[in-house]
DNA sequence: TTTCAACTCCTTACGGCATAAGCTATTGTC
DNA sequence: GACAATAGCTTATGCCGTAAGGAGTTGAAA
């Protein structure tokens, strides 16, 4: 239920990543109705819309008024067209940023958060073997451009860990919601009245658990985020006065 | 791709994980040849194998010598199955922990993290909406038991993100490295001179992505997650001596 | 102008999935 | 011995990705 990233043909992939389609001589054949364009963003829709489970390639062949077997000339598998949706919902991400580490650092998270946010599904897509796609890529260099010469994997590790783990928190909540019809409240209150009469002595095992009061997943977990971030760029800024004041070890 | 919890008939699913089977007079019909622990035991040795993605109900049946259909009479759908390996693979997973609540916390995040690499399909349930069950119950329980009162919720959610976050990276790694038959290191390799052919201004778009080493992202993740993690409990140490000392601020 | 190779897009088919429906055989209660 | 309840089976439905191969379209070579 994870899309692995980069396990078709390399070349064939980052040829399609990268768009370098050489143009020699006018090709024969009928003209191509669609364009690779066309299909990623028949295919975000998609995605957007239903998430990645409901993305098949009849679906994305459908949007366009085409079978599923059409999508295969411009596409060698659903797989790579996975690849080349994740990179290209990455595109224009970053926005300028400031001069000040960490102002831009924090600006960074914030708007990569929000893309995640904006395409769920991106969430679903492996980050272990990265897809190497130019868009993708420069999210990163645009980070690293940011980042003080410190600590910069682990830094670059732990911001990922926290924005990609808020936003799946926040948008499988949001999914729950709208997928099952009842909101995090109402989901709430009628779990823990069944509970309260299949588990009698619950508040006794677990009296901290049932302390908490119930919560906004959403809030909480924008809370925890930029609390985190906040942690995170602390942690650095003392790292990097250190660095500056050698003297002070 | 992903699973929800607990979206079945919430009274089923609840009296099967709690085990609130009241019995009664003997029941009528043939002795059931299963169990459901039987059942889950088989169903998560079959995803510790081939993940989420081979779990099906013909694998799980024909490791215990039966049907795909048998199954149905002892767990509703699928769906309740995943939520009851969810809950069944929390057990006994939180060791004693020392009284001291930053050692505490650190037990407890390893705990978590290591059973997370030992059956990885457990990040690919949702975490938005909880399971409910006694021993993830017991898991979280022992969380609040350790931590100091300050910022509860936060914590608690950045330290899931860190933990899981690292683990999910370890894990698609590892899965990668095995479900393709490429170690890292040659996928990288077999990348990168694809990449100098396809894209031969790499290194010019891209000077700070190209200088960075290839690594192991097993060993960066960890890495990555130790040190977040002493971030996010130094950050938390400040906070609780401020709250000791008031006049601190 | 004819021929042919290259090309797009289609239909059909296969094996896999979850699970609904209905059957048979087994067991306890009356 | 009759009957109700139950376990586990076979079969069928409608999804999925995609392999195979056919039909129609186009540009270049003859």
């Amino acid at each position: 239920m994870v899309v692995y990233a980069g396990q078709g043909d390399p070349e064939r992939t980052l040829a399609l990543l990268w768009r370098t389609t050489s143009d020699g001589p006018p090709r024969r054949g009928p003209k191509p109705a669609l364009t690779v364009d066309a299909i990623l963003e028949a295919a975000i829709a998609v995605a957007d819309e239903s998430g990645l489970d409901g993305l098949s390639m009849r679906a994305v062949g459908e949007r366009l008024g085409r079978t599923a077997m059409a999508l295969y000339t411009y596409v060698p598998t659903k797989r790579e067209l996975v690849d080349l949706m994740y990179d290209h919902a990455h595109a224009g991400l970053v926005p300028d940023l400031p001069s000040g580490w960490r102002d831009a650092v924090e600006i960074w998270a914030l708007a990569v958060h929000e893309r995640y946010l904006r395409h769920p599904w991106l969430l679903q897509v492996s980050h272990a073997r990265p897809v190497l796609g130019p868009h993708e890529q420069t999210v990163l260099e645009k980070l690293l451009e940011a980042l003080p010469d410190v600590a910069v994997r682990a830094t670059v590790s732990a911001l990922f860990s926290l924005v990609r783990g808020s936003a799946r928190t926040i948008a499988e909540s949001r999914d729950a919601a709208t997928g099952t019809g009842t909101s995090d409240q109402e989901w709430w209150t009628a779990r823990s009245g069944l509970m309260s009469s299949l588990v009698p002595d619950f508040a006794e095992r677990f009296p901290r658990s049932a302390n908490l009061p119930p919560v906004e997943w959403d809030k909480a977990a924008h809370e925890a985020f930029t609390g985190g971030l906040t942690l995170l760029l602390d942690g650095l800024e003392n790292q990097t006065r250190r660095r500056m004041s050698p003297k002070a070890r």
